[in-house]
DNA sequence: GATGAATGAGATTTCATTCAT
DNA sequence: AATGAATGAAATCTCATTCAT
């Protein structure tokens, strides 16, 4: 596992990123080709770096997989309970800016999947923390918040394109949902998706 | 527009029931030749029902979104306050039962726009009545509930193939987050995702 | 199983055909295309009837297995001893016409397996006849018999496209090494290969 | 034509003993990737070495065609007749250790021509010695001689890599077929190839 | 001179759509 | 009208050859 020559690396990061481009304009359908020219590279140096399609997707999801990673430590630092609060919301930044392949990011692939063990359980972690603090009712258990980031994608997937930070006001609604019962509810900071928008969105 | 006649009707049918199988079991992805032996008829009898693949795509999507505006419809029938709850959760319902093309369900396509304007009204007008009998706080805007539906999806997206009721608990939370902020957060009737079920998921 | 239809049935011909024309010429290296294009087909039509490259010319090995077949056991109905002379020339007859995947026709591969297996008892049956009418010496085995045939390809494989039947000369030499001590060697009836053809081979 | 630099000798002589090595275990068709690593050297020195794959192949072939010379010559300083039953067996020897472009050897291509036409004319020169001798009949004819090689080359190209040395008997029971009538045919000294190879060569 | 990454034409294979039977 | 075979453009992937380091 020899580190890649200078000119090798550089390339490998382009593809990485012009498949991000690619594939969050157009989906994952879209071909390698398209891929290759928006990275300025032949279609062979894409197939040396990256021996299939799957292995350039599987790349892009590996590399988001430890971003998160990155944020769910960060979240675990903190103390005073609000982590998890602030880890859904980075997660929530993280997906919205790489859209490319969220319909992968949280189906099973055996990339990275240490990463989705620790991410799962740093999100069990902080929610207790959160419960701890009286901040989110003892009811909740750690799937509903796998299901919350289930939730933040399908908003992203489908607004992401025209509202890229609609998601935010419903993470916002969601987490007054899983308030104790008796604490009142924060007012709404975030904007409301514009209808206009929404038509645009539906059609 | 001559009525067809029945055994063409019929087997008009027996296409969209399988293609509604197919691709939710292997994704619009899945190749026209499996519907057509799905629903045991010739590719030629398949194209003559619906000049192509996308034709096929949008009369379901078309049929789904005719019967939400159904489901809408007698949602708004009903007169106590209870008619957002209750069309948000039959409309889970629908989903989750017709998974096949969730992912243009919600997208811009010119399929039944009437029925989709309806339903967003329909959806306006309910949450207007549930504000008047103070189930729901006054500052979610209409377009809050579009993100809630759009949210479900991604669950049932996510989860509908192993845990297809996993959807509705997400959704009381959801609601909870709705509630205004005096009212006690209701008990969680639905039960949690169960960690092996999302372990399954996510690998 | 079903029988194909007659057009279909034409299209597999055409294919086969094309196939052991184009395989003969330019080797088994040259390019499907080439092949559907010779058969007046699509693509598309070529990969209909087999599904793979590979397929074909097992397609075309398989056929020519059988057809060996057919020969052994037209063989085996002789009864003067003679069975193996005349089954190692009509071997080499058909072989000399279809030379389009020679190197396979021999090499492990699982078409029709049992044809090989049939063949290879009948040549030892014949051998062992033979030996029995006194016109084979009594040390040569079964599987002498066999290099007799590989020898016979390579000479086909080497000389096939110059000099088809230059294989018969050496076919008779090759059977007179296998009569017995005693047995005057017979004159050499089929004509050498000229000094020219052989130049023109060798460069 | 100014000699290699030490170096670079030693590298040519290390891509083509790599080339035989790869070439004989996988084919014509194996990569010059594969070349290059096996000789310990990149791409880039390949193809300063050898201007095409061509190249690399040609310069197989003409090697082997020396060696061929050399033993064509040595053979013709014998002159009690048995030079020609010699180098049929050394032929034999050099080709079943080296048998990475067998298939070329022997066809049209203009490296060493002169080599190939000393080499026929050794052939000649060496029957015409043996049928003096009256070891050999005298209707064998030069290119029947070229045939026996070409024969051999189809037995090993078959048989090589399963049973490196069957090719020996099969040229035994070829000259028992080109000894004049009367004399008689000597035993049989090299073994048979076994049934258990020959099942495992043909599947 | 040596290296190995980059190139891109060409190979195989798929599949939405058309058309002869 | 129904069938399913035919079509061919487009997708993924390979590899002999070139070229920047």
């Amino acid at each position: 596992m020899k580190p890649l020559r200078r000119d090798a690396a550089e390339n490998r990061e382009r593809l990485l990123a012009a498949a991000n481009q690619v594939f969050a304009d157009h989906g994952l359908d879209a071909g390698v080709e398209e891929v290759a020219q928006a990275a300025g590279v032949g279609m062979g140096t894409l197939y040396r770096r990256f021996p299939s399609k799957q292995a350039l997707i599987d790349a892009l999801v590996g590399n988001l997989r430890l971003e998160l990673l990155e944020l769910a430590r960060s979240a675990g630092e903190r103390e005073d309970g609000s982590g998890l609060r602030w880890l859904l919301f980075a997660a929530g930044e993280l997906q919205a800016a790489q859209p490319a392949c969220l319909q992968r990011l949280w189906r099973h692939s055996d990339v990275e999947p240490e990463a989705v063990t620790e991410i799962r359980q740093a999100f069990a972690d902080l929610l207790a923390d959160a419960q701890r603090h009286g901040t989110v009712r003892p009811d909740v258990t750690s799937t509903d918040i796998t299901l919350v980031i289930w939730s933040i994608v399908g908003i992203i997937d489908t607004t992401g394109a025209v509202a890229p930070t609609a998601w935010r006001r419903h993470l916002e609604l969601l987490l007054a949902g899983l308030r104790p019962s008796g604490q009142p509810a924060a007012g709404l900071t975030e904007p409301a998706l514009s209808p206009a928008a929404a038509a645009a969105i539906t059609g």
